[in-house]
DNA sequence: TTTAAAAATTAGGTATACCTAAAATAGGAG
DNA sequence: CTCCTATTTTAGGTATACCTAATTTTTAAA
């Protein structure tokens, strides 16, 4: 194993590997490499039994590849929220070290901090920590665009990117709060949030990165409850 | 920078090279790699402006290379504190862990880091953590085999080898520890040892790798005080 | 001062992982 | 069903960092 193919398996699970097949171009595009490049990886990925590669169709992870993946996800979150918990560091820069640290993860060290972290179930984003076991099991969240005005819903994860972290932060938005939207302005204009009490604004574009609990069904649209 | 550049660095500053030149077949024995390999490096190194290399006579770091060897060092040392002192780990194993993280530890990290373990200024096995700045000062250190029956001293470092840490820590030797040697036995024989109260023997062998408190003068190896 | 061993370099080759450009394939629009 | 375009693959090439084998240089012994 490089840190190279951990990339490729981190972008295959990422981009829903674990279920189907996903497509060179969107591995390509992610992890910023020439096409041409992502299937010579991935050709070799396949022989070395990593993942399931049908040539012009796309890939997906092998049992072995899935276990892989996962437990580079594990080390990720578990960096991060060390990072944020005891060295102070900010939502984005606790992903970016993070990035690093979780190449260099064996399993003891991710048991270790795992138990000193005492056994954290959320990345500080909000995101599921998969167990030593690579069990992993996700709520169902909807994006806060789709609440209608006048609903309440609680923030449980978002979008783990720079800028939108650091935009985030500066607004003070914690996973957990409770939020309810006041009034959503048109043409992908800003909505107007009751964060915990609070008057926030935020663009349409963060909003459509942050998840909240899922209130409405997703075929019909209807309100869950 | 890579990882390999980076052991070259840090396998220079342990071999001398911050003070005078340090030849290719002790870096190519320590780093195991072959002798032409470490030509080539050295070279590739050398135009990059991290050593001074002076083909068939040896290497040096400049001062840009001994700065990068240096934070690898305290990166490293850091990294053994939190093992040992928040993971519960071993001698040895926070060797070898901190081997793979001092190469993804930017100033960034290994400032919080240093601030989340209190400054500390020794690593478990007794080396001198440097400073942000570069600052290093080691204290004079004789093995403990150079010491004489009856005369105390206190363990202040030890190699780290992995065979030496697990057994040194298996027979209860700790850094700081005061000691005294009760017996030598002839042609490289077991040293008897008091060691805080407690009877420990220990090989000779050992005794080379275990670093006390000076009391000799080093060059006509009368006692100091 | 010669000579032999040790150390270092050079030459030639491997594997990884990336690139660009050219050729092949697939799938949707007409 | 035929094109056209987006996607993918293949071909050929780069850089890094390692190797072994052959040659050169240094050093130290005779
Ligand atoms: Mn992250
Ligand atoms: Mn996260
Ligand atoms: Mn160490
Ligand atoms: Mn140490």
């Amino acid at each position: 194993m490089t840190p190279h193919k951990e990339d490729y398996l981190k972008a295959l699970y990422e981009l829903g590997g674990s279920e189907h097949l996903v497509s060179n171009k969107q591995i390509a595009d992610l992890l910023k490499i020439a096409p041409a490049s992502v299937s010579e990886m991935l050709g070799k990925m396949s022989r070395e039994g990593l993942i399931q590669y049908e040539p012009y169709k796309g890939s997906r992870l092998t049992q072995s590849g899935l276990q892989l993946a996962i437990s580079l996800v594990r080390g990720h979150q578990l960096w991060e929220v060390f990072l944020i918990r005891h060295l102070g560091y900010s939502w984005s820069e606790s992903h970016e070290d993070a990035e690093m640290l979780e190449h260099i993860t064996p399993p003891r060290l991710a048991a270790r901090l795992d138990r000193f972290l005492n056994y954290p179930a959320y990345c500080p984003h909000g995101n599921v920590i998969p167990k030593a076991d690579g069990q992993v099991e996700n709520a169902a969240l909807e994006p806060l665009k789709d609440l209608s005005v006048g609903e309440k819903s609680k923030i449980r994860r978002v979008d783990e990117e720079r800028e939108l972290l650091d935009y985030l932060e500066s607004l003070g938005i914690e996973i957990g709060s409770p939020v309810a939207v006041l009034a959503i302005a048109p043409y992908e204009g800003p909505l107007t949030l009751d964060l915990d009490g609070r008057n926030v604004q935020i663009s349409y574009k963060a909003a459509c990165q942050i998840y909240v609990d899922q209130i409405h069904d997703p075929d019909t649209n209807n309100t869950i409850f």
